[in-house]
DNA sequence: TTAGCTGCAAAGAGTTTGCTGGGAG
DNA sequence: CTCCCAGCAAACTCTTTGCAGCTAA
């Protein structure tokens, strides 16, 4: 089944892929097409097994549905993404429920700026 | 100039819109392309005269670039998006520029959940 | 056998671009 | 006369879908 290796390949990474990442990964290994990607990764997200979130350049990024709750630092120069625990928003989340009924489910967060190495090298 | 009319739907609405609705918009009153609407928009988002968002449904959202910071509260069942102006984030910016030495420039937050019409549809 | 995976090619949506003609200063 | 603006159609990118064949239980 290739949805393991597909799977495997979210697991052992350490930051959010996007489709075609995961694509060019887990074709080293076996023969896939692009199609089945898409699709296993939009079963893995109804399954709540995978995490999937739109950038600003459109792109979706998966990553493991863990507890781990995090945002990241992307930097505008070289598109790298840094991931970030930094959130205080549950409480913003609570303050917003308690004063509109908006019941919130969940939330995205982009840092957007440059990163160290590229303002060293400008 | 047709920039002008473009300009004036932004200015005129107090939510965030997309393209098509802004074209849909001028097009009440005169004539244009909806290239002419892309081209547009892109040319005063570049002059920092308007700001777009892209959100998970991946469509780009415009709005007039004032000081005003706010976020969106995003319905999961209408799309509707609320406004709201909470937001802590100048000082999670602050620490992690501290911690990290990424120069935060923006950031970008989407609040999902339901709102309190649909929950009563429910 | 039944149900769910796959590959392939085509479609789809939102957005961009090249080319050309037209209007403003 | 220049130059920017606008229209049109085609192209592009990421993603989805229909269909048919295959695989596994």
């Amino acid at each position: 089944m290739k949805k393991d290796f597909i799977f495997d390949v979210i697991k052992n990474s350490t930051n959010s892929l996007t489709a075609e990442e995961i694509y060019n990964d887990v074709s080293q290994n076996i023969d896939v097409n692009l199609s089945t990607v898409y699709r296993t990764l939009n079963n893995l997200v109804d399954k709540n097994l995978v995490t999937k979130v739109v950038r600003q350049d459109k792109i979706a990024y998966y990553e493991l549905a863990n507890d781990e709750h995090k945002h990241y630092l992307i930097c505008d120069k070289c598109n790298n993404a840094y991931p970030t625990d930094m959130c205080d928003l549950d409480k913003i989340a609570r303050k917003i429920k308690r004063e509109t009924g908006f019941s919130i489910t969940g939330h995205t967060l982009e840092f957007h700026g440059i990163c160290p190495e590229c303002r060293e090298n400008a």
